[in-house]
DNA sequence: ATGGCAGGTTATACCTGA
C-alpha cells in the first residue's frame, strides 16, 4: 500500500485545527508532520485530531513556541527525540513508520534578522544547530536504513527557491553560509531533496509566503523553507511530491503551504 | 515602496516568526 507523508508547519495547531481536517479530507495524508504547533503536551489536541483518523500520535511542544508532532493513521513504532544544541526546546521528533522509514521531523531555529553569528545569538544558534545535524548523520552507524527527514529548515537553498536570490542574499533563510551549512547536513546523511526530483530545480518554489504581503499570490514573493528528504534506497520508493500552495490561500492559513510526498511500498 | 501581519502570552505591550 503507498504511503502519504506531509510536513506543514502549521502556527499553531488549536487555531487551525480546521484547516488540519480539511488537509486530512482533501489530500488525506496517512502522516501528517507539524511544526509550530505552539503548544504543551497537556493541551495538545489529541482526541480531535485522532477523530481525524491521525490515531498515532507522536509529540513535543512547548508553551507559546516551537513544538514538532507526527501524527499517523499507521501505527507507530519505535520515537525518539534529540535535544540540539542541549536547549530543551520542541525542534525535533522521529517515529518508525510499519515499511520501516525512520521520519524525522524537524523545526530548524529562524535565526533571527541580523545573518551574523557575532552579533545575533539566533543566528549563532541556528548555524549550531544546523552543524550538530551534520555531525549525527556523520557516524555511518546512523546511516543505515531507509530514512526520510521533513520539515520547517528555515533555508532555502537554491536559487529558484526564493523569488529574488539577488534580493535575498543578505536575508536570513538563503545567506550563503547558511546554505553552505544546509549542504553540509545533506551530504552528512547523504540525503537526497526528494521534492526536486519531481519539481526540477530550474523551476521556481516556495512553500513560505509572509503574512505581511497586500496580496501574496500575486506578489508571490516566496521561499522554500520547507523541505522533504530520503535517504538512496528510499528515494527509488518515490512516486510523486508536491507543494500545496491551495492551503496557502485557505481563510485563516498558516503562512507554509503543506508539502508532500507518496512513496510506493 | 524597509512597509506590511499573525499567534501567544500569569497579555492589554512585547516577543517571535523569516
Amino acid at each position: 500500500m503507498p504511503v502519504r507523508i506531509a510536513t506543514w508547519n502549521i502556527n499553531s495547531v488549536r487555531i487551525r485545527l480546521g484547516l488540519l481536517a480539511r488537509l486530512a479530507d482533501e489530500a488525506s495524508p496517512d502522516v501528517v508532520c507539524l511544526q509550530e504547533t505552539k503548544v504543551t503536551d497537556d493541551l495538545f489536541p489529541a482526541e480531535e485530531i485522532a477523530a481525524l483518523g491521525y490515531t498515532h500520535q507522536h509529540i513535543a511542544g512547548q508553551k507559546g513556541y516551537n513544538g514538532v508532532a507526527i501524527l499517523s493513521r499507521l501505527p507507530l513504532g519505535e520515537t525518539g527525540r534529540e535535544d540540539w544544541c542541549a536547549k530543551g526546546d520542541c525542534r525535533h521528533i522521529q517515529a518508525t513508520l510499519p515499511n520501516g522509514v525512520v521520519l524525522h521531523n524537524f523545526y530548524v531555529p529562524a535565526g533571527g534578522d541580523i545573518p551574523d553569528p557575532a552579533e545575533n545569538d539566533k543566528f549563532a544558534h541556528k548555524l549550531q544547530f544546523l552543524r550538530e545535524m551534520a555531525d549525527w548523520w556523520d557516524k555511518p552507524a546512523r546511516r543505515r536504513g531507509a530514512q526520510m527527514l521533513v520539515g520547517d529548515l528555515n533555508i532555502a537553498p537554491l536559487e529558484t527557491d526564493v523569488w529574488s536570490h539577488k534580493q535575498l542574499l543578505k536575508v536570513v533563510s538563503h545567506t550563503p553560509v547558511e546554505v553552505e551549512h544546509l549542504d553540509r547536513v545533506m551530504a552528512s546523511g547523504r540525503w537526497v531533496d526528494a521534492v526536486r526530483r519531481f519539481i526540477p530545480p530550474e523551476e521556481n518554489l516556495y512553500t513560505w509566503w509572509s503574512y505581511r504581503a497586500r496580496d501574496w499570490d500575486a506578489a508571490d514573493k516566496g521561499r522554500r523553507l520547507d523541505h522533504i528528504w530520503v535517504t538512496p534506497p528510499l528515494a527509488e520508493s518515490l512516486r510523486g511530491a508536491s507543494v500545496l500552495r491551495a492551503v496557502r490561500g485557505w481563510e485563516k492559513s498558516s503562512d507554509h503551504a503543506p508539502v508532500i510526498v507518496d512513496l510506493a511500498d
